[in-house]
DNA sequence: GGGTATTTGTCCGTATGTATT
DNA sequence: AAATACATACGGACAAATACC
């Protein structure tokens, strides 16, 4: 009793893939003939194909056909570094070079917003009910591609407190930490990333210029920040496509090549 | 000109389970009943919850019908921490407390074998060609329920230096590192983590296991280990399922509490 | 620009198998 | 054993995107 004939078309044709015998960036056959090859229906070989797509071996193009995934050459976010510097302005994160050439990290003015905390939010922030929050959102790309959407949520006390570059929809150029530091005299003492994955939203799918059947998964960091009390004062979610991003965490003593290396 | 009927079937039924109105692990109505409700035919319907189920909004029980997924509260798993301990015995990570309640590890004996040195082993450890390398596999265990695959290389050459544990197949009850420690005197002063995604092969699609479908994929953890040369020493690559794990990094002085928050 | 052939995308209906209750 | 519900597979039709002449 063997698999499913879909599984059987699906798995012969991932050991052409992954021998070689079908080379990155090539053309399937296309569904007609395949249907002839394994003496199966169209809508069979199609499931075949869905098999392979969902996990990133082959892509389809209307008009044209189906073919073999070329590889990605990954970014990688350093997501350990100075815990007291400004480095990491209106990000959680600052980039790390890719295969020897460095990019350019570039973004959008921030969108602003007076929200209430509620969810995550409230509870990263360790705010009482009724708080409420800025909230600045950002697009970023590397090399004018899309890399990562990224909200930071700063309590609205900080900006009662004096902090009013918070709510002005400007890039803070020195950076959101040291601006805070010069401003307030807060001092980051620290922070803690949580690194998940999930499926993308709507929103996502659209500005990572993902495929819509959600077979490529976002990774969400949240970053908390702490000030010399202790107590949290900014929480950051950075999304980022999962198919084209890693992370790197480095402690104690590394060297310093953070390549790639796959 | 609206979107395919069964994105707008997914839609809306994405809408009533978001909203509340299909709460968690509540029944779907059955393709048949959803066939007459939407007027489509019951493919169409099912491509329908094929996108549902990809983004891991439902699931199907075949005889039973299809559901609304239930939470599942991640594990959470520290990556940093002192680079000098031995904490981290055989694997790369120590377990945090995951919602109150500490859960225990456990993992199989390891299965030792020795390699040639290829790929990404041959290039994280610098190693010449036609080097081989010690590995030692484990699969790693909370409360029961399989939680990661773990696999640690290091250079044949340690053993030769004179660490014969490294190739019996027991658990070395002081962990690795002190035991590379006191047995060669190598003392470990950093590591660099790399976490990626991807799709989980077949091996751990049953270890796991993972729907074949291939909609959960899997973190990669790839943890290089450095010596007080700044030489790497070892490398593990650990595995874990994507929907049930999540990472912390901590950088500087933060809270001790890692809780799930969510 | 227009027209045509090719290729994948969507949708239908039907039949049969398999797992669960 | 029977009923229910999802899984697999078939065949057909038309639409939409693309490439080429």
């Amino acid at each position: 009793m063997p698999d499913p004939m879909y599984r059987r078309i699906a798995d012969d044709l991932r050991d052409k893939i992954e021998s070689g015998a079908l080379p990155n960036g090539s053309q399937l056959p296309t569904e007609i003939e395949l249907r002839e090859r394994y003496d199966a229906s169209r809508n069979t070989v199609r499931d075949a194909m869905k098999w392979l797509i969902t996990r990133g071996l082959v892509e389809t193009r209307p008009g044209q056909g189906t073919f073999v995934v070329d590889k990605i050459v990954p970014f990688v976010t350093q997501l350990t570094g100075d815990p007291g510097t400004g480095r990491d302005d209106e990000g959680p994160v600052y980039v790390a070079e890719v295969e020897a050439t460095r990019r350019e990290p570039t973004s959008t003015e921030p969108r602003v917003e007076i929200q209430q905390a509620i969810g995550v939010v409230q509870s990263q922030l360790k705010l009482p009910d009724s708080s409420t929050v800025v909230s600045r959102h950002q697009q970023r790309y590397i090399d004018g591609t899309p890399w990562s959407l990224q909200t930071s949520f700063y309590p609205m006390s900080l900006v009662e407190r004096g902090a009013i570059k918070l709510i002005q929809a400007t890039n803070i150029d020195e950076g959101a930490v040291a601006y805070l530091g010069t401003r307030l005299g807060l001092r980051q003492v620290g922070y803690r990333d949580k690194v998940t994955v999930r499926a993308p939203d709507s929103n996502e799918t659209a500005f990572f210029k993902l495929p819509d059947d959600g077979r490529v998964a976002v990774f969400e960091v949240q970053r908390v920040a702490f000030d010399d009390l202790v107590q949290p004062f900014r929480l950051t979610i950075s999304v980022y496509p999962a198919d084209r991003n890693q992370f790197a965490v480095s402690v104690g003593q590394v060297p310093d090549d953070v390549r790639g290396h796959r």
